[in-house]
DNA sequence: CGAAAACTTGATTAGCATCAAACCAGGTGG
DNA sequence: CCACCTGGTTTGATGCTAATCAAGTTTTCG
């Protein structure tokens, strides 16, 4: 069900040489796309994606622009390809709230193409790469790939026990503790060399319900302990025995 | 797409008059279901019903009983027809948390459609009427009636809304903002008589992150200001002008 | 370089947890 | 029928955690 062999180094793209299917410019970079595997079209083989007749926008955003807005009127979903992407909402009090956090290879959006208006805020944390995935593409593509309905639902499933794991482990417990579980988050969103994306103290408190003070304590505290180490203000790295030493430790306590 | 006109103080059945299909026992008891227009066969019209060629447990539970645990491989999701039933996690720490709740014509256990273990306990909060829906019964219709599949998705997309609506408003802010927050989504699962279900003290503390003598000394001041009456131990009558008023001051305060 | 934004640190306080004891309703069995 | 027990609830006294208020310090950027 899945792609053909591919050869990186091979000078002619295998599409051409391969099938005998006339040549589609989008189908040609979606093969080629490092995520596409974990993504939403990683069910679509070769010919499948020859039928892609939308555009694909390619969007780059930098930190703190927003990919769309709840009360936009969603036509398409997004996959993450680089960077992580925060879902936040604002509360009856005035306050706002991050319910979820989205990295490489993340569907966000997905209520978009129940032609609902968006759930939440997708504001980009770090520089983000995301490819934008129009409505009706998503219902052709599923109309001949039933396949991919069934990815869609578990991406539905996925998104829910995300949900779940922040109301138990991120939104319940000692200040230490939660902290001490987002760093634990973080890490699944690693960067190659090993180093996570730490948040701004003010985003961790809208991620933990917490003041930014008490975040900025909490992570003064964590690297004196060395538990992690700040290379450069927006990165970290965690010593992870350590951290999972203090997360039993914070459990027991 | 929905269902026929329907008599109920007709005599014969509208199935036998209307429609030459042969007589489907547990077609008839879905088309009389009270819950059936809300619920995931709302899609189905009576002719489609008559395909139904497995059996759906009509399941009663008493407050306490699972319905469900998060270790059982799902082979079922349920529709809840009377009562509350609550999804509860245990943390990593040991605690309990309520993370949702469902209540009439809600549907429950969808990650049993994906071939997953179920993502939390269901427990009956109060006596459980429900109907136990196979994964094989759920499969074959929607392979008939994809309308199923798109309702399937947006029951998906109304459980991650509810997940988000308790980061945002049931886990965050005071905890009399949270106890109010509280009340008010309870007005979501009245009875008839304009009651409400009163969780145990337990059950508060589970779901707003707080402990039981909170909970308790919560409910006692709010009873006190008048904003809710406890004819009995179990049910509330509230007032909701007041609640809607101390809402406002609290987000305020 | 200077201003703004983000972060850190300290002192104080408010809110909730904890510990402890009484209270109450409903069953059970003598 | 009442004494008794049990599990849930209420209330009080006390202490700790994290919010708040208030300066500083560092980083970012025009």
């Amino acid at each position: 069900m899945n792609s053909p062999r591919r050869d990186p180094l091979q000078a002619l793209h295998p599409l051409d040489l391969q099938q005998r299917v006339p040549f589609n410019p989008q189908a040609r970079v979606c093969m080629d796309c490092g995520v596409r595997r974990f993504a939403l079209f990683g069910v679509l083989d070769a010919e499948e994606l020859q039928h892609i007749h939308y555009h694909i926008a390619d969007i780059t955003l930098e930190p703190g622009q927003p990919l769309y807005m709840a009360s936009d009127h969603g036509t398409a979903a997004y996959t993450v390809r680089e960077g992580v992407v925060r879902l936040e909402r604002s509360s009856e009090r005035g306050e706002r709230r991050i319910v979820r956090l989205a990295g490489r290879s993340s569907l966000v959006g997905l209520e978009a193409m129940l032609g609902q208006t968006y759930a939440a805020d997708a504001v980009a944390c770090t520089t983000v790469r995301a490819c934008r995935l129009p409505r009706m593409l998503v219902d052709e593509l599923a109309r001949e790939q039933p396949g991919l309905l069934r990815d869609l639902m578990k991406r539905w499933q996925g998104a829910l026990d995300e949900a779940d794991e922040w109301l138990t482990e991120l939104s319940a417990g000692s200040a230490r503790w939660r902290m001490l579980r987002l760093l634990l988050k973080l890490t699944e969103y690693d960067e190659p060399d090993g180093r996570i994306w730490l948040p701004t103290r003010q985003e961790m408190g809208a991620m933990l319900g917490m003041t930014i003070e008490t975040a900025s304590r909490l992570v003064s505290a964590l690297k004196r302990e060395g538990v992690i180490d700040t290379p450069d203000v927006r990165h970290a790295r965690i010593d992870m025995p350590a951290l999972l030493e203090a997360i039993r430790l914070e459990a027991a306590g």
